[in-house]
DNA sequence: CTTGACCCTCACGTTGCGTGAGGCCGGAGA
DNA sequence: TCTCCGGCCTCACGCAACGTGAGGGTCAAG
């Protein structure tokens, strides 16, 4: 045990040897070498860094501060400046640590809940989803709307929105499309005649509830009114709200894109969008 | 409302008005202009971008998966590369999410045990602490340890550990203490003589366990023994495993600091310490 | 003497902008 | 008309903590 070449009782560590015992990479020792966080008190003839046991105590120290988050400014002012309240800055450390954590978890829960959508998921719940896009939906639904929509931007979109979305803030959302739906069968009952100004209101309602799922153009408007014409599951929703409402509503869409100088015979639901080269 | 001179109905907006509305940086919009992120798609004759709604989406959408914590690259791919799996990306971003909030709560608890031990809190209890550095413990204990020890490095470097060490760790340590003790009091009364070998083998145990808490040169072993006897609280502790203990002890460490060629008279606390420029 | 594992010193790359420097543009007041 | 001020432009460096070669010595072993 005496004569065995031992490397613990030479008189210095290399680099390589240093950076095995605490596991931090050689370049990381040069680092703190140049920047003189932590600087080896020896170096051989050839210029090797030797780092003594005393080196050694210091490296582990920041280690330890390092893996507890500090920066190297901070380590080095908390190893070498005496006065300084390690304490405070530990205390300041641990609340920005806390914080940080908070600011992840919210960002989780976006993330979570922007999966969710992407995955048709509980996000919008049955009824939710037949206000919004018709009742034909069986529990198959988020599928269906996936095979509706595909993957098209538009889906996209409203799964973005979801990230920044509670919801509360999505029944917010399905209780104004419910609400249009009642002021749709009341102007109806009224007599309410498309083109008038009270229609064309109605029309602009649909598209500004809309635009909470994505950015809906009245073109895209045009499309969807057709839909909710042709579409069993759309027409009975819409129907049921008010026998022949379905057409009515096509009717009023198509008068308030021609004042807006649509056509609506032309209309296509990616008509008069920007290319992205 | 039709004649106001209204920026809302203007065909682009400048980096200015976007950086109100999107709550980003004007430096951002330039560099996601520069590496091609997100540019504007129409410039006036002076140079200024400007964006339009179609950009405004885009920049919309750059927004959203920022804050979801995507790098640029990845935002890139997901909003430029049809095929992309974006769910695929949003769920690995997920689980790194996941990752790092571990990570972080790690790093919280490391740096909760490590003010603890600052503040001399519960992380030793009385009878821990005791069996540490003597019975001389009241519940006043750890302001007492702060005066005895002051704002010493050793103080901190036990602090240092206390970070990366869970409270059953440090029952183990006190666990050998007391082991410690125990094998002491056997040897006395086995008869065993300073400058034996079984005793410089206790004298070396005590400084192992002891490196728990912080490095102990053999010079600072010297002063500890010195302080056992000395103390009234420590010679308290170490006499009450056997009447002379203490004295006992000191001699033992004394003589196994003769065996290192260090000379006990001689020794203090610092002796033999590197500078620290 | 050569080999292969280490070591050295530059020196640029990374991420997502912050922060000036130096200068042009555009609308409003003197 | 001149001037002023705020906003816009383009460089271009800085940052935090190293990663990653490039190009070249050193050291113990075969």
């Amino acid at each position: 045990m005496r004569g065995m070449p031992d490397t613990t009782d030479a008189d210095g560590l290399t680099v390589g040897q240093v950076s095995a015992r605490l596991g931090v990479t050689v370049r990381a020792l040069h680092h703190w070498d140049e920047i003189g966080l932590a600087r080896p008190s020896l170096r051989t003839a050839a210029g090797y860094r030797l780092y003594t046991a005393g080196d050694l105590e210091r490296l582990h120290r920041v280690v330890v501060y390092r893996e507890l988050g500090l920066g190297l400014d901070g380590i080095r002012t908390v190893l070498d400046d005496t006065t300084t309240d390690v304490l405070g800055a530990l205390r300041a450390q641990r609340t920005q640590v806390a914080e940080r954590i908070d600011r992840l978890q919210r960002l989780g829960t976006g993330l979570d809940r922007m999966i969710e959508a992407h995955e048709g998921g509980p996000l919008l719940t049955d009824e939710q989803q037949a206000a919004i896009f018709g009742p034909g939906w069986d529990p198959d639904g988020p599928a269906r709307a996936r095979r509706r929509y595909g993957d098209t931007t538009q889906w996209r979109q409203y799964a973005e929105r979801s990230a920044s979305r509670s919801p509360e803030e999505w029944q917010a959302v399905a209780d104004d499309m419910a609400g249009l739906d009642r002021a749709l069968g009341e102007a109806m009952d009224a007599g309410v005649l498309p083109g008038s100004a009270e229609a064309n209101r109605l029309v602009e309602r649909h598209r500004e509830v809309f635009a909470s799922y994505f950015p809906l153009t009245r073109q895209m408007q045009v499309c969807l009114g057709r839909m909710y014409e042709a579409d069993a599951g759309f027409a009975a929703h819409y129907d049921g709200i008010r026998p022949g409402l379905a057409m009515w509503f096509r009717r009023i869409i198509d008068a308030g894109a021609r004042a807006h100088g649509i056509d609506p015979d032309t209309a296509t639901w990616d008509g008069g969008q920007e290319q992205r080269r």
